[in-house]
DNA sequence: GTATGATTGAAACAAACGTTTGAGCAGAGG
DNA sequence: CCTCTGCTCAAACGTTTGTTTCAATCATAC
């Protein structure tokens, strides 16, 4: 009943970090609903923290490594030139989305506990949860700079950011909007097709007009 | 000294909120840094939650004010049509940008925490936080409709809630990403601008393709 | 000046927090 | 058989939490 106990907290944890956030949540909370001992945290995961960056990890991880798989299977198909810029974007959002089709209900409070540490900026914090993502985040850029040539470079991060706010914010309200929602109710797959559409026009805007000016504006 | 109280209490937890959260901040904290005694906080406020409300609402009700007189103003302009898309996503998103300028450290501070509060999906204190948005939600909804009548109502849905999405994002992460990003930094106001230039062109993207099936989805 | 009502202060409240302790239990290896 | 290792348990640890209490202080009006 070792791995058992683990693994019941991990789940517990995971659908609490993702209904209430991670400080609102307390160990006991977990525990008593899990079934086992408060200990049992300390024990397997040895803080209230290191339990958090578990349940982040244990589901982050395969998303991230799909989402890079799927850009090299774009950027392969594309050959030469730079993959269109909906499969790029495409490769980016679905990962996280089919999760919700494979874990079940699980997959779906795993979905609002990312949307909601992504509007975490605590630094400290950040530091560890953004390392999942270095690698991600510099191959998208990369070929979303290639798709984008027209876009400066900071024009480009801020529409990034753009996107990922879309993703997180769809992943954190998306299923209690769909659950109480009357008729907006549907498919993940369709909220993910419209998303990536939505992203997609976005991303590719028109660069905004600059001002000639003499730039500067030093700060 | 009466007043001044209240008001330093508002400031320095408008300011810890936003940085730490709202769970994660305790009322110690915030009183000790104001130089204020702990019961001052119950005295004037009368608990923790009633204080966070407070202030959400200081800043919140001028903002989506702001937002219905720009939005009737867009449409005082465009007489019978619908007015342009951008007018009414710029009426939507300009008022709180516009806080940080006016407002200067301190709205940024604010822009954090409602960038937090919003991926806060606590049912109970939703309830609260949304009926200041109640109105708002309404008229931009409808504005909204008018301006992309191929759009059906789910995706319509979706799509307001991709740009809430991509504005709360960029609330809470934008002043740190702006702070530390080495040549990312940019006058808000031109945030804004990429931001509306974004919005508009994924609202007006293409509907998206649904299955032929046997509905017939006129409209 | 004194009375009155609003505000502040230091201290205490019970409750809840994350974490630690040490005894107890199970099963495998010798 | 005993021992070792991995794990669970109830209980307690010291802090910290939001809130309350009540005397002291202030400003103002009588």
């Amino acid at each position: 009943m070792a791995i058992d106990t683990r693994d019941r907290i991990l789940d517990v944890a995971e659908r609490m970090f993702g209904e209430r956030g991670f400080p609102a949540t307390s160990l006991r909370d977990i525990t008593t609903e899990a079934g086992v001992n408060v200990a049992s945290v300390n024990y397997h995961f040895g803080s209230k923290e290191a339990l958090l960056a578990e349940v982040l990890e244990r589901r982050l991880k395969p998303i991230n490594e799909r989402r890079l798989e799927l850009l090299d299977a774009a950027e392969a198909r594309a050959g030469n030139e730079p993959p269109a810029l909906e499969a790029i974007i495409r490769a980016f959002l679905s990962p996280p989305f089919h999760s919700q089709r494979v874990w079940g209900e699980k997959g779906r409070s795993f979905l609002r506990l990312v949307g909601r540490i992504h509007s975490e900026t605590n630094e400290e914090f950040r530091a560890t949860f953004m390392k999942q993502f270095d690698a991600v985040i510099q191959r998208f850029t990369t070929a979303l700079r290639r798709a984008l040539p027209d876009l400066d470079e900071a024009d480009l991060s801020w529409r990034m950011l753009f996107m990922v706010g879309s993703m997180a914010f769809t992943m954190s309200w998306g299923p209690t909007l769909v659950s109480r929602g009357p008729r907006v109710a549907r498919d993940p797959e369709d909220v993910l097709e419209s998303l990536v559409l939505y992203a997609a026009a976005g991303m590719a805007a028109p660069a905004p007009l600059r001002v000639p000016a003499m730039t500067g504006t030093g700060r």
